[in-house]
DNA sequence: CCGTATCCCGGAGGATACTG
DNA sequence: CAGTATCCTCCGGGATACGG
């Protein structure tokens, strides 16, 4: 339990779980799919979830660079969890805020 | 999703359902029960959770006054929830920090 | 016993400018 | 394109003291 919340820390891990769970992803592409938060709040998330070892950082050597993220086996395993979260969220929307 | 990520926000909004879980619990059980957070921050917690319908809130007029904390059906809910979120715990021990 | 009232701090996250 | 480097703001949460 402890571990699933250190994992699933921060206001935009889950996110970026979510987005990747759909295939790997470019930083561009997976920035603009959550709205774009900021670059350097995109990039810590990005770096504690690699040394989490829930996704992996790949770059091309190519100009312009592209650096592609993608889930590990322990990235994708976290499914299950985000699908409980979607489905309670779903059974329970917001009655007022 | 949406949602779930606001009922579910905070460093102790998580720990205060699963220990309601197991039954109703007086302000100063569940603070013990859960290493003693301060008074302030538990009291915002329920009362976010409380405004949200997790949890009801009953007042004894006794002295000393007793309060009891206890979840409502879409608290209970949460269960699945937290139930995916312990499994992928136990399944993914940390292997460092 | 169960809070409320203050004051305070760290750190997530944003804005902007710059670089390989 | 995919970041770094700075600076700044906001607020969750702790510490302490007091109140019904």
């Amino acid at each position: 339990m402890e571990r699933t919340l250190k994992v699933l820390d921060g206001k935009w891990t889950t996110l970026i779980v979510r987005e990747l769970l759909s295939g790997p992803k470019r930083f561009g592409d997976l920035r603009a799919a959550m709205g774009s938060p900021s670059a350097k709040t995109l990039t810590d998330r990005l770096r504690a979830l690699e040394h989490q070892r829930i996704l992996t950082r790949t770059v091309y050597a190519e100009v312009p660079p592209r650096v592609v993220y993608q889930l590990t086996e322990e990235g994708e395993s976290l499914s299950d969890v985000l699908d409980a979260m979607l489905r309670w969220g779903e059974a329970h929307p917001l009655t007022e805020d």
